[in-house]
RNA sequence: GGGCCGGUAGAUCAGUGGGAGAUCGCCCGCCUUGCACGCGGGAGGUCGCGGGUUCAAAUCCCGCCCGGUCCA
């Protein structure tokens, strides 16, 4: 174990390239961190915000170069060095479990490169990585390009292994030196190596930053250690991981005021017919820019501080850069986040309220609301394509599908637009009724729409002012939203699965005869252990839970004995582990193994259908209908994928006609085991459909022409042998997830039988043919409506007679009349009916009706003149309820309750009467 | 994967345990040369689904379905 600090120790960076060069090391005396130069004299290190750029406005470089250019010269540069030129990496890092977006070159080969579990492509190589970093996605514009979501990273790596040294600290910093000497001739003395510790993902090494006139150029880094604990271990593989600024080598060879001038400088004329762009005066901004250097988003720096440090350093005043530079900053993020929407909505992410889905929807509605802010709302989708078309010919993917790419971002706004809509009514209404309470908007509110309803703090605001209600967003706002989430972790369940690693770790993996064998059903083996109820072969045709397909189930026999295996289960040691329900076999016994045949040949099916319709999905959806999970079992299998939309029934159609057309094209089903790197090359990234694989060697299930997938899975060896798909419901899971359930070959006739059956009976029932039933159910709910209807108007026409009835023989106790009745009809509304009219006229009132006959219910109702006289409703049909056997309450005007036992009329008068009267004695 | 909010008339929503409501839209009538407005009347609801608590549930509790939103 090796201390951190190991790391700051001078040793690590001390070169014999900087002592033949006579370089010396210094400390900054603004930051205080060491740096090398060839200047004796200079005290600082250089790089942001120790010091401002050097270079905007000039020409210090020897050729300018657009990003392309920039690309291109670090490529060749290398490549004539010896490194091979690697075709760049998705920006959706779908190899990687632990982060969505690729966000450095080096996450290209980790973990499988670096930890040495598998090769590298080429050993060393050079690739120029799109990266999509949105850490600063809000100080993007500020900084005028320093900072970006989308960048370029050039790496230039090298693995070095035990045996096999291909280059390390030396030759790296000679080569970088080389590079920004030949290719750009900045000067020695312009050229600073500053020392700093690179950290992450579980990694670290000491590394240097190169500075040249105020700009980080690049950064060198030696991955040497894992981090463990706070500690350091030496890793096998010390890997070089340069990262090369190809947008900032642009800038600075450019020395245009921003670096966005520099990437898009050759579009701005499109631009304009697009969007507003503010016409900035050059002298303006070479002024300002160099400053721009001292903004640092991440520190305890607000935005208004940083535009005060750069008005006083740069004596630009505040209002001028409030009329004339912020504006031109959102024209940069704007192009910024265009590019970053680009490029990952056409790798097929779409939009949703998870995962990597959740980013792609944040930086849409961030550049929406920018839009919005210069009256360019509809603009989107034209900058998008103007993106399309720019990057395009660097990377055609974006071009090839750029109608679906344009068509899920639409989706995406007009959802937005609407939960903006349906956002700003509620808000307006809380406030509204808000401001009779409170004079001003509480943060809790604030909180509150943002969690709920997506709305931003400064979007209340707007409507709040609108209304006129006082309003303040609190500093620490975004940090008051997520004390919201925090909660108790929940201590892990105890992983009985370790537990029993750990007792068999000491038995060898089981040999796996599953891949060799798919269609034999029966083998023999050794029992080498067992613990509790289950068993370690030696070796096995049983296939454990893996990969979305279900363990197979059967028997082991020996002897006379048998017993039920119900699950085999893969340890992370390759043991693979039999469930047993039955007596258990001994240790060092040789047994026969059985598989359930019928359930297996249903989970290759189902798995090699999971293939077709994923393929079918892709083709009828579009390439962002990505697996996000799958899940196969003997009775039906299911898939979820990605897609923006709910699915149509014609959908699912086109599915399943596709899906089954593949079946009956008796395609081969080919397996194959290969090299990651040549499997990648051949079939591309959508191999990894089903999240990572983590071997050098990768099992590649193949369906020529249709799919290929990285796969564990049992298949069938040809797709006709799947038999009929029927796809049999689909769910949306999440917001832009949809799931389908279906079945395959045999588990297919059921389903069909029994929605056959469902038919039947409903045909059955209606008394009409299977092919009328929809006609006839429509017929009898119309009946239906109609009844209800004239049953109504029919009530009320009876309801006036009753009370005409019931008028004439109340029951009176001085002034006060009591209408009792005991109505068959179970039904409320006609009580009530009977009611209304009895209550027409004045006079003291009550009315008691017990109504319907199973389980009678009763209303008491008192009208204000009866209460007056000391009635209540409630306590009436309490103590008559109490009488005849049942419950009732209610308050002085109504009374209701249900009774246990029937009651005639006669009776309930005697009962009312009784009570009655007793009331009016205690009074 | 987790948290929070919501689902009531065609639309937008109100309704905190005791009779299903408002506004817009729709239909009919009046007013008007006509239209818009205005006035009067009317139709339209398994209160998402299922269970529970209660004498009584749109309302309270549990589960599910659907939508929205935030976080990882």
């Amino acid at each position: 174990m090796i201390d951190f600090n190991k790391l700051r120790e001078p040793e690590a960076y001390s070169l014999d390239f900087f002592r033949e060069r006579g370089y010396v090391r210094k400390k900054c005396i603004i930051c205080g961190e060491y740096f090398w130069t060839v200047n004796p004299d200079r005290n600082i290190c250089g790089e942001s915000p120790c010091e401002e750029y050097k270079f905007v406005g000039k020409s210090l470089a020897k050729k300018r170069l657009d990003v392309r250019g920039s690309r291109e010269t670090f490529l060749k540069f290398f490549e004539k060095r010896g490194h091979r030129i690697i075709k760049p990496y998705p920006v959706v890092a779908r190899w990687r479990t632990d982060m969505f977006l690729t966000d450095a070159s080096i996450v290209d080969f980790q973990p499988f490169v670096t930890s040495g579990i598998a090769p590298p492509p080429a050993n060393p190589l050079v690739i120029s990585q799109p990266c999509i970093r949105l850490v600063d996605v809000d100080k993007v514009g500020l900084t005028f390009g320093r900072h970006l979501t989308i960048f370029e990273m050039g790496g230039a790596h090298a693995f070095n292994y035990p045996d096999r040294e291909v280059y390390w600290k030396e030759d790296t910093v000679r080569y970088y030196h080389e590079y920004v000497r030949g290719e750009f001739g900045i000067p020695e003395e312009e050229i600073i190596y500053k020392e700093s510790i690179w950290s992450g993902g579980g990694n670290a090494g000491p590394c240097f930053e190169t500075i040249s006139y105020g700009l980080e150029l690049a950064t060198l880094v030696f991955m040497q250690y894992k981090t463990l604990d706070s500690k350091l271990v030496e890793l096998p593989i010390r890997t070089v991981d340069t990262g090369y600024g190809i947008e900032r080598f642009a800038w600075f060879s450019q020395g245009t005021p921003s670096c966005f001038d520099a990437i898009y400088g050759e579009l701005y004329p499109k631009l304009e017919k697009i969007i507003p762009v503010p016409k900035v005066d050059k002298k303006l901004l070479e002024a300002y820019s160099p400053f721009t250097a001292l903004v640092v988003p991440k520190a305890s720096q607000t935005i208004y501080d940083a535009r005060r440090i750069v008005s006083y350093k740069s004596q630009i005043p505040l209002e001028v850069i409030e009329k004339e530079i912020v504006p031109l900053e959102r024209v940069y993020a704007l192009l910024d986040y265009t590019k970053s929407i680009a490029f990952i909505i056409s790798e097929g992410v779409v939009p949703s309220n998870v995962k990597v889905g959740y980013l792609a929807r944040l930086l849409i509605r961030k550049a929406y609301r920018l839009l919005e802010l210069i009256d360019s709302a509809d603009k989107l989708l034209d900058l998008i394509d103007l993106q399309i078309n720019y990057w395009g010919a660097d990377f055609p993917n974006l071009l090839e599908i750029r109608d679906e790419t344009l068509e899920i971002i639409e989706t995406e706004v007009n959802k937005f637009r609407e939960t903006i809509k349906r956002g700003a009514a509620y808000v307006e209404k809380e406030i509204k009724q808000l401001k009779n309470k409170m004079e001003e908007v509480p943060t809790d509110f604030l909180v509150r729409m943002y969690d709920e309803k997506g709305l931003t703090p400064d979007f209340v605001k707007q409507i709040a002012e609108k209304i006129g209600v006082k309003i303040t967003i609190p500093e620490n706002f975004y940090e008051l939203v997520a004390s919201k989430h925090l909660r108790m972790v929940e201590p892990p369940a105890q992983d009985w699965i370790k537990i029993l690693e750990e007792k068999v770790k000491n038995y060898p993996a089981t040999k796996k005869l599953y891949y060799d064998k798919p269609l034999e059903f029966k083998f023999k083996a050794k029992v080498l252990e067992v613990v509790d109820k289950y068993v370690v072969l030696d070796q096995t045709l049983f296939y454990p839970t893996g990969g979305g397909q279900a363990s197979d189930n059967g028997f082991i026999r020996w002897d006379n004995n048998e017993t039920r295996v119900t699950e085999a289960i893969l340890l992370s040691g390759g043991v693979i582990l039999h469930k047993i329900e039955g007596p258990a076999p001994a240790p060092g016994s040789i047994i026969e193994g059985e598989i359930d045949k019928d359930r297996r040949l249903r989970l290759m099916r189902h798995h090699t259908a999971t293939h077709i319709i994923l393929g079918a999905a892709r083709r009828v959806l579009g390439k962002h209908a990505w697996q996000a999970g799958a899940e196969k079992e003997p009775d039906k299998a299911r898939l979820d994928i990605y897609h923006h939309k709910r699915l149509s029934i014609e959908d699912i159609r086109k599915i399943e006609i596709e899906a089954n057309r593949v079946v009956m094209s008796k395609l081969p089903v080919i397996i194959t085991w290969m090299d990651r790197n040549e499997a990648e090359r051949m079939h591309g990234f959508t191999l990894y459909q089903g999240g990572e694989v983590p071997s050098a060697v990768i099992r590649v299930v193949e369906i020529p022409g249709w799919d290929a997938e990285a796969c564990g899975g049992i298949h069938c060896e040809n797709t006709e042998d799947v038999g009929l798909i029927k796809i049999i419901k689909t769910e949306r899971i999440q917001d832009g997830v949809e799931r389908l359930i279906f079945t395959a070959g045999a588990s297919t006739l059921p389903y069909i039988q029994e929605n056959e059956k469902l038919i039947m009976e409903i045909s059955r029932i209606l008394e009409a043919p299977a092919t009328n039933i929809l006609q006839k159910i429509e017929e009898t709910l119309n009946e239906l409506r109609d009844l209800r209807r004239r049953y109504r108007s029919f009530s009320k026409i009876v309801a006036k007679y009753r009370a005409e009835e019931l008028s004439s023989k109340s029951l009176k106790f001085g002034k006060l009349n009591i209408y009792v009745t005991r109505e068959r009809e179970d039904d409320r509304e006609y009580v009530f009916m009977i009611l209304d009219e009895l209550m027409k006229s004045d006079g003291p009132k009550c009315f008691v009706v017990v109504y319907g006959v199973e389980e009678p219910s009763i209303m008491v109702v008192c009208n204000d003149e009866a209460q007056r006289l000391g009635m209540n409703a409630g306590e009436l049909a309490g103590k008559i309820a109490s009488m005849i056997g049942g419950k009732a309450g209610g308050q002085s005007r109504l009374g209701q309750g249900t009774l246990q036992n029937d009651i005639d009329q006669g009776r309930l008068e005697k009962i009312v009467i009784e009570i009655v009267r007793d009331i009016f004695k205690n009074q």
